[in-house]
DNA sequence: TCAATCACG
DNA sequence: ACGTACGTGATTGAG
C-alpha cells in the first residue's frame, strides 16, 4: 500500500502570509525580499515530511486567476488582489520545494483544489494507494472517502478526518459537504448560498434531508421564515451548488509515478535557507547534512576555509586584558550550575585570546577592564562555583536584546544571525553523543568563542543607542543590569531541601498510588495505563460509556474539568482526579525535586530574565516557582524546603499587587479608596457591581467578583469570565457591563490601552518596558483580539515585574552594605523567600516591608505581608 | 518531538 | 459565526 500527501499548496502559502503579514513589519530578509509566508509554508512543509514520510507527494497550486467556472467569474473577480509581497514568494515556495524533492504542480484553467480532487478519485480507484488531503479549506472536506482521509488545519493544530471519524463532527456524510456549501455559502469564496441560513441550519437540514435535492423535494414539510429562504433563493443555492463542487476529472499532464518523493538535495536547501536568513531552519539543515557528509568532504571545506589563529594563553603572564574588552564564557552543557567551565574568550581590537579553565582559576585577572558579555549571570554564577567573583560588567548583549525585543536564546547564535554574523550553533559545535557532551578540541573552542567575543564587541554599541532610542536606559542600568547579580546570588546560594522528608513522601505516596490504581482497574474491569489520556478516554467513553465532553485531536479530552462534571457519574472518576493529583505530585515534585539536589544538599534553580514577554522571571531545572500550596498533598512539598542553620523562613508577600496597579493606572476613586481603607477588594467591587452593602455580599458574589477582577486583568471577555466562574454566558456579560459601568475609569482605560497599542504596535509598563505586539494588526480576527489582551494584561503584570525586580535589586544592595547573614533565596512573582538568620528576623522583615512597600510611590498603598516559619509551608 | 495535563502567580 | 481569559515549566505517553 502506498501512501500519496495531496497538499493546498496555495492554502498553505496564503496561510502563512496572511498569519504575520499584518505586523507593524513585514518579516524580510536583509536585502528586502519579503519571506514571512515562505518561512511558514517551509516550516509546514517540513512538518508534514516529518509527520508523514511521504514516498509520494504533490504539492497543488492554482495558476494566476483561474476559476472553476468560467462564467461566474464575476463572483471571484470581487476578490482583493492578491499582495505584490505574496506574490513574488510564491516562487520561493516551489523552490522549496525542489530543493526538498517534492513535487509542485499548476494547471492552466484549473485550481489547485481539481487538481487535489483528480488525485484523490485516483486514490479510490486504485487499490494501491490511500491518499492524505492537507488544508484548511473546508471545501476539500468532500473528497474524503475509504481511501482519503484529511488534516483539516486549524488556527494552530488540526482536525484529522477520515470516512469513520467524520459524521461523529459533521453529523453529515463527506459528499455532502457539497450541499453544505451550497446552503450556508462561503463569503471567502464567494459563494452565495441561501441568505439567512449558516451553518447550523444548514447542517439541521441536512440531517435531516441529506441531499439539497432531497431538501427542495421535501420543501413543503418545511414551515415559515426557512420555507420562504429556500424558495427565495434556489437559484443560488443550485449555482452555489456548482461552485462548491470540485472537479474530479481534470486533463492531468503528470502521473502518480510523477510525483514520486526525491532525494533533497541538501546543497541547494542550506543555500535556499541561508538565502531567505532562515537560521533555525539552517541549522537543524546543518546537522542532517553533519551526519550525512563523508568525512573527506569535510576535510576539504576545511582546507578551503582558512582558520582564525586565536591566541590560547599558556601562562598568567600573558594575559593583558584591554580596557574596554568583550568577554565570552564557554561552558560545556546547559545548565551552569552543573556544566564545566572550558574557558573564557577576550576580545579586543589590540588584544584577544582564551584563557583555558585552569588558568582562569589561577589568580585574580582584571575583570574590571571588561565592559560587555553575553548571559552575565551564567558567567557570573559559573565562575563563583570556581570561587571567582566577576565584578560588575556593565553590559550583557543578551539583557539589552531581551528589552529591545529582539528573538533571542541562551545560545548567542541565534542573535547573532539575526544581526547576520555567522557563527555556528552551540549543538553543531559541542555534539552530543547518547545525550552526552563530547570534548571538543581547545582550538576549535577557542576559534568558535573568538566570534562570539567579537560579535558582542561589535554590537554594543548599537544596542545601547537602540536602547537610548526607546527610553530604556534606566530600565537596562538600574534594574536588569544589577538584577543578574542578585539573581545569580540567589541561584548560587541556593534552597535547603530535606531529601529524607521527600524519601517518606515518597514512600507514602507509592502505597496510595498503588492502592489507587488497583482500585481504578478493578472499576473499569481490566488493566490499562491510567496515565494515558488516550486509554483513559476509550475506557471512560468507549467501554464504560461516560458522556463525553470536548474532543482533542487524538480522542477525547480527560481533564480535571470534564472530569469533574463526570464525578457523579461513576466512582471511577473521583479514583482517576486522585490518581492524578498524586503521580503528579511524586513524579515533578517528590521524584523530580529530589533529582536536582546537588551534592551541597541544596536545590540551585536558574532564573530566567531574558524570556518572558511581560517582563517577569521564570525558573527552571527545577521550576521553583510552581510548587504547590492550594492543597494539603502540596504543602507537604513545601515542608521539604527548610532553611539553614540558625534560620527561619521568611516570606514577603504583595497583596493583591495587579489590581492595585490597575487602580492606580485607569486611576479609579472607588477602588483607590478601598485599598487605601485596605477593604478587601473583592468584597468591596461585589458590594458595587451588585449595589449591596458590604456586610451583606455572600461568598457566592464576593467569588464572582473575584473572577471579574482577574477577568479585567486578563483582558476580559463574557465567555472567559463564563468558563472561570461557571456562570452562564449571558450573566457573566451582565457582570461585566455592571462592573465597566460601576468603574467607568476601567472601561476609559482600557479603550485607551488598546487604541494607543493598536496606533502604536506596542504597549509599555510604568518603568518603559516595551512589548511589541504584532497579533493586534493580525487579519485574522481572533488573533487581534488576543493581541488585544495581550495589550491589557502586560502593562499590569509587566509593570508588576518591574516593581519586584527593582524592589529586589534594593533589597540585595541593603543586604549587603548593612552585612546581613540572611539571604533572599526565591522569587515567585509577587513574593519573595528569605533564608533569615534568626537574631536578624525583626531588622530583616523591617527591611523586606519597608523596600518593597515603598518601591514606588502609587495612588495606592502597596501593602506587603510577612510571614515566617521552620518550613516554606510554615511561612505562609 | 509534540500534545495533553497540571503545578504556580 | 468563530473560539475564547494573562504569564510560565515539567512530566508523561505516543508517534
Amino acid at each position: 500500500m502506498e501512501k500519496i500527501i495531496l497538499v493546498d499548496g496555495t492554502n498553505l502559502v496564503f496561510r502563512s502570509y496572511y498569519a504575520t503579514a499584518y505586523s507593524g513589519n513585514l518579516m524580510k530578509n536583509s536585502k528586502g525580499m519579503p519571506t514571512n509566508a515562505i518561512f511558514g509554508f517551509s516550516n509546514m512543509i517540513n512538518k508534514i515530511i516529518l509527520e508523514e514520510k511521504p514516498t509520494y507527494m504533490v504539492v497543488a497550486f492554482d495558476i494566476g486567476k483561474t476559476f472553476r467556472h468560467e462564467e461566474y467569474k464575476d463572483y471571484k473577480a470581487g476578490r482583493s488582489e492578491t499582495p505584490d509581497e505574496l506574490l513574488i514568494q510564491l516562487d520561493k515556495c516551489k523552490e522549496l520545494l525542489e530543493c526538498l524533492g517534492i513535487k509542485h504542480y499548476a494547471l492552466q484553467n484549473y485550481e489547485a483544489d481539481d487538481i487535489i480532487g483528480t488525485f484523490a478519485r485516483m486514490c479510490d480507484n486504485d487499490d494501491n494507494f490511500k491518499g492524505t488531503i492537507i488544508s484548511s479549506d473546508k471545501d476539500l472536506l468532500q473528497l474524503i472517502s475509504k481511501d482519503v482521509d484529511m488534516k483539516l488545519l486549524k488556527s494552530k493544530d488540526y482536525i484529522r478526518y477520515n470516512i469513520d471519524n467524520f459524521k461523529d463532527d459533521w453529523q453529515i456524510n463527506p459528499e455532502n459537504i457539497i450541499d453544505l456549501k451550497a446552503l450556508m455559502g462561503d463569503s471567502s469564496d464567494n459563494i452565495p448560498g441561501v441568505s439567512g441560513i449558516g451553518e447550523k441550519t444548514a447542517i439541521k437540514l441536512l440531517s435531516e434531508y441529506q441531499t439539497l435535492d432531497n431538501i427542495y423535494e421535501h420543501i413543503d414539510e418545511i414551515k415559515g421564515k426557512l420555507k420562504e429562504k429556500l424558495v427565495n433563493d434556489k437559484a443560488n443555492a443550485y449555482l452555489s451548488y456548482k461552485l462548491a463542487t470540485i472537479d474530479k476529472s481534470i486533463p492531468l499532464t503528470i502521473t502518480m509515478e510523477d510525483v514520486k518523493v526525491k532525494r533533497k538535495d541538501h546543497d541547494k536547501l542550506n543555500k535556499f535557507y541561508e538565502e531567505m536568513e532562515f537560521y533555525s531552519l539552517l541549522k537543524k539543515e546543518q546537522r542532517s547534512v553533519e551526519e550525512e557528509i563523508e568525512t573527506d568532504k569535510m576535510l576539504e571545506e576545511t582546507k578551503t576555509k582558512p582558520k582564525i589563529d586565536v591566541k590560547i594563553v599558556q601562562d598568567k603572564q600573558e594575559i593583558k586584558i584591554e580596557k574596554g574588552s568583550s568577554a565570552y564564557l564557554e561552558i560545556l552543557g546547559t545548565n551552569y550550575h552543573t556544566a564545566e567551565v572550558i574557558g573564557m574568550m577576550i576580545y579586543h581590537p589590540d588584544n584577544s585570546f582564551f584563557i583555558p579553565k585552569d588558568l582562569l582559576k589561577d589568580g585574580v585577572l582584571e575583570f574590571n577592564n571588561i565592559e560587555a558579555t553575553y548571559d552575565l549571570k551564567k558567567m557570573y554564577v559559573a565562575l563563583k562555583w570556581l570561587g571567582i567573583e566577576v565584578p560588575a560588567i556593565p553590559f550583557d548583549t543578551m539583557v539589552a536584546a531581551y528589552l529591545l525585543d529582539y528573538n533571542i536564546k541562551d545560545d548567542i547564535a541565534y542573535f547573532a544571525n539575526n544581526l547576520g554574523y555567522l557563527i555556528p550553533f552551540y549543538e553543531n559545535t559541542f555534539p552530543k553523543k547518547k545525550g552526552v557532551y563530547e570534548n571538543v578540541a581547545i582550538e576549535e573552542v577557542a576559534r568558535n568563542c573568538y566570534l562570539k567575543a567579537q560579535f558582542i564587541y561589535c554590537t554594543k554599541n548599537n544596542l545601547l543607542d537602540k536602547l537610548k532610542q526607546v527610553d530604556m536606559m534606566e530600565l537596562f542600568e538600574e534594574i536588569e543590569m544589577p538584577l543578574t547579580y542578585v539573581l545569580g546570588d540567589m541561584e548560587f546560594d541556593g534552597v535547603n531541601v530535606d531529601s529524607k522528608a521527600l524519601d517518606n513522601m515518597r514512600l507514602e505516596l507509592d502505597e496510595k498510588i498503588d492502592l489507587i490504581e488497583k482500585d481504578i482497574h478493578n472499576l473499569a474491569g481490566r488493566n490499562f495505563n491510567i496515565s494515558s489520556p488516550k486509554q483513559l478516554g476509550e475506557i471512560l467513553f468507549d467501554i464504560l460509556g461516560l458522556p463525553h465532553g470536548k474532543k482533542t485531536k487524538n480522542g477525547y479530552s480527560t481533564n480535571a474539568e470534564v472530569l469533574e462534571k463526570l464525578k457523579d457519574k461513576h466512582p471511577i472518576i473521583s479514583c482517576i482526579l486522585e490518581y492524578r493529583m498524586l503521580t503528579k505530585l511524586k513524579s515533578t515534585y517528590v521524584d523530580g525535586l529530589q533529582q536536582s539536589i546537588m551534592p551541597d544538599g541544596k536545590i540551585h534553580t536558574i532564573f530566567t530574565n531574558t524570556l518572558t514577554r511581560t517582563g517577569r522571571l521564570s525558573s527552571i531545572e527545577p521550576n521553583l516557582q510552581n510548587i504547590p500550596v492550594r492543597n494539603d498533598y502540596g504543602k507537604m512539598i513545601r515542608e521539604a524546603f527548610i532553611p539553614s542553620e540558625g534560620s527561619i523562613m521568611v516570606s514577603g508577600d504583595y497583596s493583591q499587587v495587579e489590581l492595585r496597579i490597575l487602580a492606580h493606572m485607569a486611576n479609579v476613586p472607588s477602588l483607590i479608596e478601598a485599598f487605601k481603607n485596605d477593604e478587601d477588594i473583592h468584597t468591596k467591587t461585589a458590594s458595587d457591581i451588585f449595589k449591596i452593602p458590604l456586610d451583606q455580599v455572600t461568598s457566592k458574589e464576593r467569588r464572582i467578583a473575584k473572577a471579574v477582577n482577574f477577568g479585567i486583568i486578563y483582558g476580559i471577555s463574557s465567555y472567559g469570565l463564563a468558563e472561570n466562574a461557571k456562570i452562564s454566558n449571558s450573566e457573566a456579560k451582565v457582570f461585566i457591563e455592571n462592573y465597566l459601568n460601576t468603574y467607568p475609569g476601567i472601561k476609559e482605560y482600557m479603550d485607551k490601552t488598546i487604541a494607543k497599542a493598536h496606533e502604536l504596535g506596542y504597549v509599555k509598563t510604568m518603568m518603559n518596558r516595551r512589548r511589541i505586539i504584532p497579533e493586534l494588526s493580525n487579519k485574522n480576527y481572533m488573533i487581534r483580539q488576543s493581541g488585544e489582551r495581550m495589550a491589557l494584561n502586560t502593562p499590569i503584570q509587566g509593570t508588576s515585574a518591574d516593581l519586584i525586580k527593582k524592589a529586589m535589586v534594593n533589597i540585595h544592595r541593603r543586604l549587603k552594605k548593612e552585612n546581613f547573614k540572611s539571604k533572599m533565596i526565591l522569587q515567585i512573582h509577587d513574593e519573595l523567600i528569605f533564608d533569615t538568620k534568626i537574631e536578624e528576623l525583626e531588622n530583616l522583615t523591617k527591611l523586606i516591608k519597608d523596600e518593597m512597600e515603598n518601591v514606588i510611590s502609587l495612588k495606592v498603598p502597596l501593602r506587603v505581608e510577612i510571614s515566617s516559619g521552620k518550613t516554606w509551608c510554615q511561612a505562609k
